[in-house]
This record gives C-alpha cells, sequence and structure tokens, in this order.
DNA sequence: TGTAATTACGGGATACGTAAAGATG
DNA sequence: CATCTTTACGTATCCCGTAATTACA
C-alpha cells in the first residue's frame, strides 16, 4: 500500500480512536491496520501513536500529521463526490465542434430547446470547415460527414443519412436551360467545393451505378456556406446537401437539377471520444442530435415531399 | 491500488503530460500507468482525459479533478516532509514526567543546559508521585525508581542507581542518642512515606544479607520532599533517597544514622514509549540524563564522599 | 521508423486474514 | 473475561512487467 492510503487510513485510526474500531469501519481487521501503521512509521521514520493495548495516543509529530492527514482524506472524498456530482446530470461546458454551414442551417435552430432541456449547461461551439484534432482542441462532440474516424479512441454515432445533390437558381435554369442528363453539365457553371472536390468532375449515382462526369465553372470556395450563396444568386448549378438547401428548395429559391441523381449518400455522424465512461454532457447532447435527426431529419420532411411531388 | 495513489498517479499523468512520461518519472511502465488511470475512471464513472496514441488531453470533469489531485499530491508531500524536518533535530514540546522530589532536587538544576543545547526545544514538565498512564498522559520521557514498567510497550533505560539511606539531623541525634544496631531504631521516631512504606517496617541490608525491622513514628507523608524537610527539622529518623538528601549530608543539616546499612539500591530510570522510531526529542532528552547520572550521578560525586570520609 | 496507448498473459510481490500471545481494565 | 495491539504464517489477490497490437508523426 502506498503512502497516500496509509496516511488516511492513520486520520481514520486517530478519528476512531483505535485500531481496531477503524478495522471494524473499514472491514478490514486489525491486524491489517496495524501492520500499515508500523509501515507508515517506519517508512516515515517516526513513530506516530503510542499505544497500550488500551489506549491509543498521538506522539508530538502524530499530532501535525493527523492534521494533515484529515485534510488530505478530506480533500480525497470531496474530490471523489465532485466527479460524482457532475455524472448527477449534464452540466459545466461541452465543447461541440461542427461545420459552420451545417450549423447554421440545422444544428443552430435546435439549440435553444437543447439548453433549455439542460439548464445547467452551457454550449461552446467551434466551427470549423477543415478537419481538427478534436483532442487538441478538447471538442467533446464533432458532427462530421463521413469523414472517416481518424483515431480509433473515437466513437461514431451516426445520426442521419445527407445527399448532395444538384441544385440552381431558377433564375440560372431560366438563363442557361435546364439540363436533362448528366452530360448537360459540361455545358454550366457548376460552382465547386474546392475543399473536398480537388479534380473537375462529379461523381453522381441514378440509384443503379455511379457515374463521373467532367464539370467546368467559374467558381470555387472552400466555404459550403458560400457555395450554397452563389447558387442563390443564380451563378450556377451546385451541388449542394440536401441539409443546406432543403429550405430553398421548399420555398423556390432553388430548383433541384437531375433529380435522379444525386452523390452516393453519406451520414452525419456525431463523434466523441469514447463509449467508456462517456460524459451525461456529452451522452445528452447526442441522445439529443439522434432525437432530432436520427429518423426523418429536418431536411426530409413531409412539407417539402409535399411540394415537390406538387 | 486505492483511490488516493490513483489520484496522484494522475496528477503526475497530467503534469508530465502522458502516461509513458508519468511512467519514467515513477519507474513504470506506461501499461501499469494506462491500467490505473483506466481504473481511476472505472471507479469514478467519468472520463478524465481523452488520449490518442499521440496526445493527451483533460475533459472538464478530468480538468476539476486535476487541480485537486495535484492538491492532495502536494499535500501528501508537504506532510512527508514535515516530518522528515521534524526529525532533522530536536524540537517542538517534550512532555517529561518525574517525582516532584527528585525534579526539585536533580533534574530541574540541569534543564537549563539541556534546553542550551536544543534551543528549537521546549518543555512541559509534569510533577506527579503517583504513578500516571504515560500514553494517557501524553507523556514522552518519565523518570522513576524501579517502579516496574507496566506496559511492555514502554522501554526503560537505566540511568543511574539509587539507595535510600537513614539520615537525621544532628539536633535530634544530640536530643536522642546515636542508633548503632537495627534494633535502636524501635526507640526512635522514624518518619515514614506513606505511599511506599504501607506497613512499620523498614527493610535494611548491610551489604551481606536483608532484615526488617519494626518502627514506629508520629509523622508520615506521601510527599518525599516532605519526609526530607521533616527530617531537616528534626523530626526524626528518616529513609531518605540519596539523591535528595546528599546536600543536606554535604553540609552538615543531616547526617547519616546507621551508616553500614541501606535499603537494597534500585535504579532511576527513564521511561519511554518504544526504542523503534524514536523521536529526536527523546533521545536527545535520555541522551543527556545519561550522559549527565550515568557514570557517576552528582549525589555520589567526589565532593560527598570527601566529606563522609573525613 | 520510433514513440505512444492499450490489452492479454503469467509470475511474483504484498497485503490480507487467521490464529496465538501478551496486556489491560 | 472481553477487548485491545502485535507478530508469525500461509494464502490469495492484485499489480506489475513483458510482449504484441494499433495508432500516429
Amino acid at each position: 500500500m502506498d503512502i497516500a492510503n496509509q496516511m488516511i487510513l492513520f486520520a481514520k485510526v486517530v478519528d476512531t480512536g483505535g485500531f481496531s474500531a477503524a478495522a471494524r469501519d473499514l472491514g478490514l481487521t486489525p491486524s491489517a491496520v496495524s501492520r500499515q501503521i508500523g509501515n507508515l512509521e517506519d517508512r516515515l521514520g517516526a513513530r506516530l501513536l503510542n499505544r497500550s493495548t488500551r489506549r491509543v495516543s498521538l506522539t508530538e509529530v502524530g499530532k501535525e500529521f493527523h492534521e494533515r492527514c484529515r485534510d488530505i482524506a478530506r480533500s480525497v472524498e470531496d474530490a471523489e463526490a465532485m466527479v460524482a456530482t457532475r455524472l448527477d446530470h449534464p452540466q459545466g461546458t461541452l465543447r461541440i465542434s461542427a461545420t459552420s454551414a451545417f450549423a447554421k442551417a440545422q444544428l443552430l435552430p435546435i439549440l435553444p430547446l437543447f439548453l433549455a432541456e439542460n439548464p445547467d449547461l452551457k454550449l461552446s461551439i467551434e466551427l470549423t470547415d477543415r478537419e481538427i484534432d478534436l483532442i487538441g482542441e478538447q471538442i467533446d462532440v464533432a458532427i462530421r460527414f463521413t469523414e472517416q474516424i481518424s483515431d480509433t479512441s473515437m466513437v461514431a454515432r451516426k445520426l442521419a443519412s445527407n445527399q448532395r445533390i444538384f441544385c440552381a437558381a431558377p433564375d440560372y435554369i431560366k438563363r442557361h436551360g435546364q439540363p436533362t442528363k448528366p452530360e448537360d453539365l459540361a455545358d454550366h457553371n457548376c460552382l465547386r467545393l474546392s475543399t473536398v472536390e480537388k479534380f473537375n468532375n462529379w461523381q453522381m449515382n441514378d440509384g443503379h451505378s455511379n457515374v463521373a462526369r467532367r464539370i467546368t465553372g467559374n467558381f470555387e470556395t472552400n466555404s459550403s456556406d458560400a457555395l450554397f450563396h452563389a447558387a442563390l444568386d443564380g451563378l450556377g448549378i451546385a451541388k449542394l446537401s440536401t441539409y443546406l438547401c432543403n429550405d430553398a428548395l421548399d420555398d423556390g429559391r432553388l430548383v433541384r437539377v437531375l433529380p435522379d441523381y444525386a452523390e452516393d449518400a453519406s451520414d452525419v455522424l456525431a463523434i466523441y471520444p469514447n463509449r467508456r465512461n462517456l460524459s451525461p454532457n456529452v451522452r445528452a447532447f447526442v441522445d439529443f442530435l439522434a432525437d432530432q435527426f436520427g429518423k426523418v431529419p429536418p431536411w426530409e420532411r413531409e412539407k417539402r415531399k409535399d411540394k415537390t411531388a406538387a
């Protein structure tokens, strides 16, 4: 047994007034207590307790040492209790990472509800589109899109499906015509996301097979959000995540292009450090996300299906 | 391993910045450190550290827990250091018990020298003639006279020999005559110490054999000191410890009676709790006593021998 | 390639309980 | 006589190190 526990044991002996009493309290035998205290004294090189068979009394060093040991014992208990308290319900600060586009479109709108459900919780939202070091940045939960989990200690939980589909402003279509087959894209101004689409072609899937089509365009950006707005502004055709363009499709600011084609569906993932000893904060947040996005994500809700059907 | 040491280990891991670094510092393997931290987390039910193979970072609970653990680790070290400091040289308070007669005659006179040798030491002198519970009274050292050590945990170190001899004031002898053989005591007023001499006879030894002689007298007391003063006042013949009567014999206030007889020699003992992990305070004091009384006690010094020889 | 964290596995240190002894009120 | 501390002794626990694995720079 190492010294710290012997110190706590010593405090217990003094507080209970004897070896046997301490042993009873701790579920040990007097024998074990006696030996540990003896070891402690030998290690310190000082006698802490003078003992007869009937009585135990502190030496002068013992008295001072005891005060410190008692404080330490208390601190240990307090620290343990502190953790237990924090485990009781979500509290403190939860650091969340997401891409700015997803955050603006989907995450931020639902956070007030989450905060209302968890009054003791504070949020710290970190918006970055590049991949980040979750551990280095002390992120509790990140929301990412099938970007593979680099670290095996990380756990990814699927929140929803996401597809990227082809959209343009009605005005753009009016001016440049409606493409009807993938090949037509070559004649259009295709807006690119520079971070993902490094090569000038788009993967697309008609439900049966994948094809890749070469594209051209005079606009690229590293920001999904900027891409979205460029499409809204009628700059050309963009491949946009459904979570991002659903509202604009609903109210007619965008129309879908090549509706039979889409990129392979990918997943919206909540990524967090580890499933073992998961913090209540993370658990609550991930559960909340799963609840909000899980069955039918907002961007696939009825209202939109009605309109497109119409 | 119990929780307190795991907490200290955890603090070390955070302070060194990793499991391997902590392991190196502590002379352990990363494997052991990993397991202990894992156990700690499981016990607490909370993740303290998020770790990749290259990086370790604190969770929110971990951060707060760490602060407490670091404080605890420091407190443990401080407490250990405090004891080590006190072991360095005698300091603090030493509680000494002695009989009041011995203290007045022999102990108190030499204490200033002891205090001068140990400037950081304070003394607390407890004078009681009855036997006391050293442990209950928190006595560090008791000076007693062959009163058997009741507790085996106690250690007795012989400081000097002591004899009790027969004395009277010259004035008393002048008035009642000099006894020349033990039987003569029956005709004298013998002063008794009530605590020791419960029966009305005195043991005496002529160097060959013990005899017991019945005595009578009109004075008894529980105080050696009072007995001594009664003898000085010429009340009768007293059996007095040499440590007590030497000065009076030296300067003629008392004369020895039946000089060929004395009580069996007994020992002046220093009694202290235990030899294991003896405190520097006790060690210094007992050594000092042995040095002062050890070879030839003050009450057997030359000056007196000269005079009695004369 | 070198370092880091983790896990399984086997051996060994160690801390426990039992039992007995000595002491105390 | 019940209770207390201490010590010896045998055992079982548990904790560590070794080695292998996976991850990361």
